[in-house]
Formats: structure tokens, sequence, C-alpha cells
DNA sequence: AATGAATGAGATTTCATTCAT
DNA sequence: AATGAATGAAATCTCATTCAT
């Protein structure tokens, strides 16, 4: 009888998915309940099904508007750059700011992915694997020309990914460093860890190259 | 899925624990029920309290004996070793090993911390953090000696453990390239990146250090 | 689906019975949603409201007309009948065909009156009351001028009330039999059934004749 | 903490099932709820899930068993009767008899077929068919023989069915008549009804005769 | 007369945990 | 050390109904 307070209209779609994102950012998609949301939101838990359909599908909402969004704005980022050294410190710089300010959707969209059902994980891959494909042509194009020397770049690849994300683990506004240094200190890392130097020998290909390293499949494949 | 018939004796445990690290780590410990874990270990789920305590304790032991071992075994890795740069390449060459063969525990180790209850969380971290001041030390050696340059050490600390703890996420054993390969293309990212070398000009301090970037408290401090 | 844009005008409610009686009979009220029904009529659930008071209103409305509709029907396809057997022909006759053609409406009139509050089923029990007293007060004459032999009347009355509303459980226009066959059919049984002849000796009342096979309360009186 | 009262051990199914029987008679499948159902047995609803799976299965079971105690008693009535009249006549009190002492199966069996998932309803109306069959035979039987006479064999099949199993709905032990006055009462009804004898003219049938009738799926072929 | 968003209750089912046997 | 049955809480989701717009 009659709305109590609580919030509104248009608004409660995008205060459910600010709080979704805060609460599986915390707590973890399994962790996270639907009342602990409505309650975060102010409503009754069945008043977010006015607004998402289901648990799942909020997740996956999150999650491929955050990499939809990451690629548009990567792809803005790389506009004009030349030379793989260029692109690769612009792709570096990109990487690390925008992760800084969208933190919560990062690491989710990594620690998650588990979390969603298989139709909806492969939509993600794939597009995960867009945003991945444009650092490998960026080192190809690099180890090409001479300019980076990797062991494989695969895995430098998967590596230097990972040493980028990481920040969402520690990072938090207000911290020591500037956002300036951070972008700085990984610059670093990553431009002279693919800098051509004396370093160990190329690495032994098992077999024939085969793209498995890449599949990357659910953990374990199962 | 059943074992000979109600598995008995002392050997439960041990299936347990196992049982146990390859569910949370596909599933998550939130997600895996302990019937999932009773019915993998063949037993009814009140039986898993003849073995544990609580559900969370399993994840707490599992986790702790993991780093503890993690420490051991790092410490015997690096006996012996002289100088910066051969104590960094021992450190790559061990984690990279040690991750390959302890996949799930590794992952769990970095990727459960959340769900671990605020005692059990700050034992942990504090044994987290023993591992990372093993590598942070080498990097202040090596920085001090003027064989390594980075913008700061702490995000190189962290960038690196990011960089080499990321294979968790694509390795999987009879892949394209042997564990030789693999261990050699991390080493090369991790000393080419934090060689000396013609780089971006070092970061700027906001103000005096503090050791908050260090703290890594809970994510956002819930 | 849909229709138009939003149904509108006075054909709603008619759209809401339609739809209402093809989702009551074929998943039962109980099952029937709300929602499922204004989805068919192509309208929002709270839409409804405009033109029913409450779900169990809907049905009781349902109800009621289709067995007023049904006695004014009966009444007229009885009337100028004379003598028991023309009347009882008569009676199969249009309950048959009636039923072949109100399929639906028959069926949840049969099934769905424990659905009923206490109050709406009085009312409806009085209405069926007075068409199986039709067939009662037929039976009755016919036996009592020697044209039928039963060995009891409510049996007979509630048996051949249930052969001839059983068809609606079967019954598909288009199939195999035409109207006339089906119709045929059953006036051979029911004549046969209630013709004199050579069979089980007359049966033995208990007691004094009480009212209470034809109470018929409540299954269970609930 | 600790068992409360209520019904224990292997007890509780038989609780289940005799609870479940009544409340699905008394309020349909669809109304009916499991809180009600556990109340009634005396536990939490929880606890109902130590011994059926799910709702849905507990329909089937209890549907399922009573069809094929109907089938087996049903076979044991009709051994050793000869001849299609001495048949029908044991079939009829065998099905009068059976449906006074387990009404609520018999009701539920027939009502609730419509909240049957499809495999479910499938292997129902597989056992259903095969009882329907053992009538069918007599009757033609009978018809082969002369001794009998119906307009389609089919539709007498559905309609002597319809005729025995309506008791259900108004039988009430201790009532104003016999048991046996009872049984005698559909005797005379069947046996009369096939039996030949001046009444309508043979049906026409519309096409050659095809199987459709028998086929009698979800109600309109969901 | 329709919408869309809300309520509060309740649905089925799952969970970690307990404990007599 | 294992079972099987129980608890009580909580999970996700659906429901009939209301009402401002």
């Amino acid at each position: 009888m009659a709305r109590t307070i609580g919030s509104h209209g248009p608004k409660t779609m995008e205060a459910i998915r600010k709080a979704g994102l805060r609460l599986i950012f915390e707590h973890g998609y399994a962790a996270m309940s639907l009342r602990q949301l409505a309650a975060e939101v102010g409503v009754q838990s069945g008043s977010l099904y006015n607004h998402i359909s289901t648990k799942q599908e909020l997740l996956f909402v999150l999650i491929r508007d955050h990499i939809n969004e990451l690629l548009r704005q990567l792809d803005r980022a790389l506009q004009g750059k030349q030379g793989p050294a260029d692109k690769l410190r612009a792709f570096v710089a990109f990487h690390v700011s925008y992760h800084m300010t969208k933190k919560r959707e990062v690491f989710i969209a990594n620690s998650e992915l588990r979390s969603l059902e298989p139709k909806n994980y492969e939509e993600i891959v794939a597009l995960r694997g867009a945003y991945e494909r444009r650092l490998a042509e960026i080192l190809t194009e690099g180890v090409t020309q001479g300019e980076f020397e990797v062991v494989d770049i695969q895995v430098a690849t998967f590596a230097i990914l990972s040493l980028l994300t990481g920040l969402t683990a520690w990072y938090r506004p207000g911290g020591r460093l500037t956002k300036e240094a951070i972008v700085a200190a990984h610059e670093k890392l990553v431009l002279s860890g693919v800098a051509p130097g004396a370093t160990p020998a190329r690495a032994q290909t098992k077999r024939a190259p085969s793209p498995d390293v890449t599949a990357r499949g659910r953990p374990e494949g199962g």
C-alpha cells in the first residue's frame, strides 16, 4: 500500500548497477545476496526484478558494458599513435589510468568470469580477446621491427596484462603516489621489459606452435 | 564419484583437501557447497565434520598451508644466491615453476582472501607480506647497487608479483611451450623490466612516503 | 502476443475472458499467473485491474456466466419434448453438443470449483444443482413410468453426468468422428444404460434415504 | 540444535506421501505449498528434501505408484473371468470398489496429469493407456461376439471410464448406500449401456478410422 | 484505460551445521 | 569415522495487488 520511501523511477536501475558493482567487488558475485543489493538500493528484493531479469544477467551486463567501454576508449587512446614503442606506451598509460578510475569494473570483469553461465562466458571472452589482441599486435609489430624482444608473444601479452591489471588489487585514490607516478612506474617496467637486451636465450618450442595457450578456456576446461 | 563404500580412514582428510582445492578453484569458495565437496569425496556432508570444523576453517587451512610451503621453498630456492640479479632470476624461476605445479593453491590464495574472516585474513596477509618482502628486498638491493632501476619499489614489487602470478589464469600442463620456455619468458620480462635504461623520468612523490600502498587492506576496507 | 499497442477500449475485457479461459483450462487456476494472462492480452498486469477486481473474481465470473448460459440453453433444448425417453435423448444431445463447443468453460466449471472461495463456491454449487436436478427429474419420471430402470437415481444422475462430461478430456474438433457420431455414441450408452433389462438385483439401502449423497460438499468437507 | 519433536526416521517419507495426497486432493498440486506439507508432517520445509527431490517428483511418484498398483490389482480381479460380460462386470466391480478405497489417489491421478512435466506426463499416460486398453479389449471382445453393442469402441471406453471414475467426486464412506449398492448401480448402467438394443442408428465415420481420438495428448496439444 | 514501478508475502530450494545412531 | 535425518536461516525468484502518472 502506497510506495514507501526509497529510490524511484528510472534512477533505480542506475542505483542497482552502482550498488551491484560495489557489492560484487567487495564480496564476490556468489557471496552477494540480492537482499543485500536491494537493501542498498532501498527497495524490496522482489522489486529488483522490475529492472533485471536474473542475478546472472546483472553480472553479465555489468561486465559486458564495461568491456565494451574499455575497448571503445582504448581505440580512442591509440588513435594517431605511430610506431610500436609509442603505441605500447599509450596502451600502458591508457590501461593503467582507466583501471584507476574503473577499479571495480575491471576487477569484476577479471575475477568473476567463472561466475558467468557458459553462453555469457563465451560472449565476454570473445570481447576480452579483442582487447588482448590489440596488445598482441603491438608486441608483434615491435618484435618484427626489431624494437622489442620477447621470448614468446603470447606469454608476454598475458604477462603484461596481468602486470597492469594487478593494480586494481592495491590502488586506492589518495595514496602515496600521484597518478602520473603510477603510470610512469608501469611504463618503465613494461617498456624495459620488452626492450632488446642481454637476457636468457630464446625459448624452445616443444612442438609446432599451436594456439592452445591462447585458448584459455574455463579453468581446467570444465 | 563414490569411492569404495563411504570413504574410510585417514585418507579422508586428504581427499577433502584435494577436492576442496579443486572445487574452490573452479567455482570459488562461496559458490562451493559442502554437499558438492562431500559428494566428490564420497561421503555424506555431515561426515565432513569429523575432519574439519567449519567451511571457513577449511579455506583457511588450505591457504595457510600453501603459503607456508611457498615460503619454505622460496627460501630454499634463494639459498646461496649472490647478487640481486641472480637472486631475482632465482625468485622468478622459483615462483613460475611453483605456480605451474600448484596452480590451484596459488590461485585460491590470491583470489579468496576476501572470503576469509577478519582474524584469518590478517594471519594470511601477514604471511603473504613475508613473501612480498623477499622480493621487495631483492629489488631494493638491486636498486641500491645500481643494478636495477625502477620508478617505485612498492609498485614494482606488486607489479612483478602480479605479472608472475598471472600465469595461473592460462597455464595448463601439456601446452605449446616447455616449462623452461615459460620460465625464460618471464625471466626476460622481469629482468629487462628492472634493468636500467632510457625510460621515463623518475616519479614524483606527492608527499612524504606513507605505507598506505603497502597496507593493501580488504578492498575498500569493508 | 502483444496486440496493436497496449490493448485499448472495451475489447480488453473480452480478451481477458478469452485468454483467462484458455490459461485456466491449460494450467489450472492456481497455476495461471496474472502476468501470463496480461501478457496474453497484451497489457501490463496492473492494467487487468481496470477490468477485474481480483483473480478470484475472474474465475467466479467465468464459471457463473457459463453455468447460467448452460441452464438457459438446456431449457431451450428441452422445450416441447414429451416423455422421459425423448427428454433424456434431448438432454444427452444438448449436453454433448454444448460440451463440444464450450469445452474449456465446461472443464473449468467442473475442475476449478475447489478454487472458489466459500461464498462463490456456494453460489455456483446452487446453480449446478439446478442443472443436475433437470436430469434427476427426467430419470425419476422415466422410472416412475416404468420406461427406465436404475438402481439408484442419485447415483445414476451423477454417473450419467460424469459419463457425458468426460468428453471434454479427449474431444478435439477435427477428430475421427463426426459430431453426430459422438452424440449418437453417448445416446446409445445412456439410453441403453437406463433401459429396463435383466441385470443385477436392485440395491439395498443401508438405512432410510438421506440426502448426503446429494450434498457433495467440498471434497472431504474442508 | 537438537532434533525437536516431529516425525522421525523412515516414517517421515510415509507421512509425506499421506499428507501430500491429502493436500493435493484438497487444494490441487499448484495450490499446495511445501510449507503446508511440511507443517502437516511436522518438520521444517527444508527437511522434506531429505526424502523427495522436488515437488514435481512427489506428484509423479504418487501418481505412478498408484497406477501401477491399480494395474496390478485389476489383473488380479480379472483373473479367471470368462466371457466379455463376466469380464466387464468384474472390471466395473473392481474399478468402483478400488476407487472407493483410494479416492484421493484416483482423483489426483486423473486431475493432476496436466501438472506433470512432459517426461513424467508421458510415462504416466503410457501406464494409463495400459489400463484403458484392458477395458477396450473387453468391449471389443463383446462386440465381436455379438454380446455387446456400442456405437464406437473408443468413445465407449472413455465414456465408461469417466462414468465409473466420477464417483470420486461425491463418494464418502458412511453415506446412504452400501458399497454393494453403489457397485450394483454402476454395473447396471454399464452392462445395460453396452447391451444390444433398439437405439439410434450406427455412427457415421467422417473418414477412414484413425487413432486420433485415442491420442488424447495434453489438452489442446501444448 | 494503460503503464511501470513498487510492495510484502510467499514460493521452492539450498545451505552449513548438528547429532543420535 | 560414517550415516541419515533434522534444523533454521537464507537463497533466488514469483506472486497478486496497488497506485502515481
